[in-house]
RNA sequence: GGCGACAUAGCCAAGUGGUAAGGCAGAGGCCUGCAAAGCCUUUAUUCCCCGGUUCAAAUCCGGGUGUCGCCUCCA
């Protein structure tokens, strides 16, 4: 394998790889385009979460400080058309969602950003931005509405490879006769009447879709940051129009790396609202474990779509499963282990794993790669295990190792034990030695009565050669 | 119509010039009272097709076929 010492990132913007060099030594500053809350999200919705996530902690694993900041979309046509039909407040139902979205969130281990900015708590800075940039001529209002003149910014289509003209020959964009230029989009909308809406220099409105990155990016992260992310199809046109918008006050390049994951398809085709083929996070959540979701959706590289299916999902639970066994056989020898010279074998093999690791992810990200690192390790830390003396630091060594990495796609191994868990370990220790007493007497019915219905309530016991294992049925 | 991506075993999936990772499923063996887990062996002479460049191509170039995406809200 092709040795890569340095993180390489693909930018859509040069659409190559490029060495991954922060504009300010030691930071990293990286805005991610977060959802409109109108609905809990669905799988869709969750990789970008997942991706970046897992991308932030590997830039934190090497050592970065990392600023992260995700929007959340709280003021949209969609929130106030729903919150019409349920006769609600457009606020309080994008409020609701973003709890819904959290809890979703933390099921999957994504850490909290920095900053989650919402659209209606910075209306100001946005009306600020729509000022200046009409102040440069960029922008112009006609009755109430602010657009933006495209034509007034010489570098419109260098994020998703296209021209102006190209742009207007495949032309499905209704044009609205109101604007200048079919291409213009709009910055400011003016409301009609009764809806959500703020006062303005342009009258009562709310912002256009695009201006709210631009803004809150501005304002958190500066005119010029490291990383900006999101799903594929914001490409174009609404990443293409934060650049524009921002690239025109700032006149600096907004981000320095475009990074876009690709989609969640169902028979090939793209999840979407739209097409209605969308699973909610949460359905899923219902059936599978949530480590198991999060290990699916890295277990392809994130720029590749990937197929949902519940078999896919499935596939993914056993490999976990593969990795915790693993796990808890480092776990179970280290009760037992002393020193030995043997635990050279096993040293030797964490460190070869780690490096085949990073160097894995150092690529892009390239988690597909990484996981098969961690499988590699995982058969090694199995037939360490089966050794008839077990070094403890060595053990020590790859239980560290393999939580660090594991940690750094976001999948925690470690089990929090509550006052429940402690007596539940005595209980199984208890249940367990009654059950070796009956093996030894060759009381087998007894034995495996014990573990067929210890099986029954989703506890599963398995006889090493060391003694016997247990673990909860996930 | 314009722009772009992808096509690797039964399935999933890495690999962008040096002789096909890894996982799941399957087969055989070891271990075990049995089971589970685990370990070992095995499963693509070949990477959609046809040409070309090269000592060397899954990897580069040209053409073709197929699938998908963006161009409209979408992660």
């Amino acid at each position: 394998m092709k040795r890569v010492s340095e993180l390489h990132v693909y930018n859509t913007l040069t659409k190559s790889k490029e060495k991954f060099e922060p504009l300010r030594e030691g930071q990293v500053r990286m805005y991610v385009c977060g959802p409109t809350t109108y609905n809990y999200i669905h799988l869709g919705n969750a990789r970008p979460i997942v991706v970046f996530d897992t991308v932030r902690r590997y830039l934190q694993y090497l050592g970065y400080q990392v600023t992260y900041v995700q929007n959340f979309t709280d003021v949209d046509d969609k929130i106030i058309n729903k919150a019409q039909e349920e006769k609600s407040e457009p606020l309080a139902l994008a409020a609701k969602y973003i709890d819904e979205y959290f809890k979703d969130a933390d099921k999957l281990n994504v850490k909290r950003a920095d900053v989650h900015p919402k659209v209606s708590e910075h209306i100001n800075e946005i009306i600020n931005f729509v000022k200046k940039l009409i102040e440069k001529g960029k922008a112009y209002e006609i009755d109430g509405d602010v657009y933006f003149s495209v034509r007034k910014f010489d570098d419109y289509g260098k994020l998703s490879g296209r021209s102006v003209d190209d742009l207007l020959a495949g032309a499905r964009i209704e044009v609205d006769a109101r604007k200048k230029d079919p291409l213009d989009f709009a910055l400011w909308k003016k409301a009609k009447d009764g809806e959500l809406s703020w006062s303005s220099p342009w009258g009562q409105g709310r912002p256009g879709w695009h201006i709210e990155c631009s803004a809150m990016s501005c304002k958190y992260l500066g005119d010029e940051f490291d990383i900006h992310g999101g799903g594929s199809d914001l490409i174009f046109p609404h990443h293409e129009n934060e650049i524009a918008q921002t690239e025109s006050l700032g006149e600096k390049p907004m981000a320095k790396y475009w990074l876009h994951n690709g989609f969640i398809t169902v028979n090939q085709e793209k999840m979407s609202k739209s097409l209605g083929n969308f699973f909610l996070l949460r359905d899923i959540l219902a059936k599978f474990d949530p480590m198991v979701v999060r290990f699916f959706l890295l277990s392809t590289h994130y720029r590749s779509p990937i197929d949902f299916d519940d078999e896919r999902l499935q596939v993914a639970q056993r490999g976990l499963e593969r990795l915790r066994n693993a796990y808890a056989q480092l776990e179970y020898g280290l009760k037992n282990a002393g020193s030995s010279e043997n635990g050279a074998k096993l040293i030797a093999a964490t460190k070869n794993a780690q490096e085949q690791f990073v160097q894995a992810m150092n690529d892009d990200f390239n988690t597909a790669l990484a996981i098969a690192a961690l499988f590699d390790l995982a058969r090694d830390i199995n037939t360490y295990s089966s050794e008839k003396e077990l070094d403890k630091d060595a053990l020590a060594g790859a239980k560290k190792v393999f939580e660090d990495l594991m940690g750094v796609i976001g999948i925690n191994l470690a089990v929090e034990q509550g006052e429940k868990g402690q007596i539940l370990e005595g209980l199984m220790e208890l249940i367990i030695e009654i059950r070796q007493t009956a093996r030894k007497n060759k009381d087998f019915t007894t034995a495996d009565l014990i573990r067929d219905k210890l099986k029954e309530l989703g506890v599963i016991l398995e006889d090493a050669p060391q003694g016997t294992k247990w673990k909860i049925n996930s």
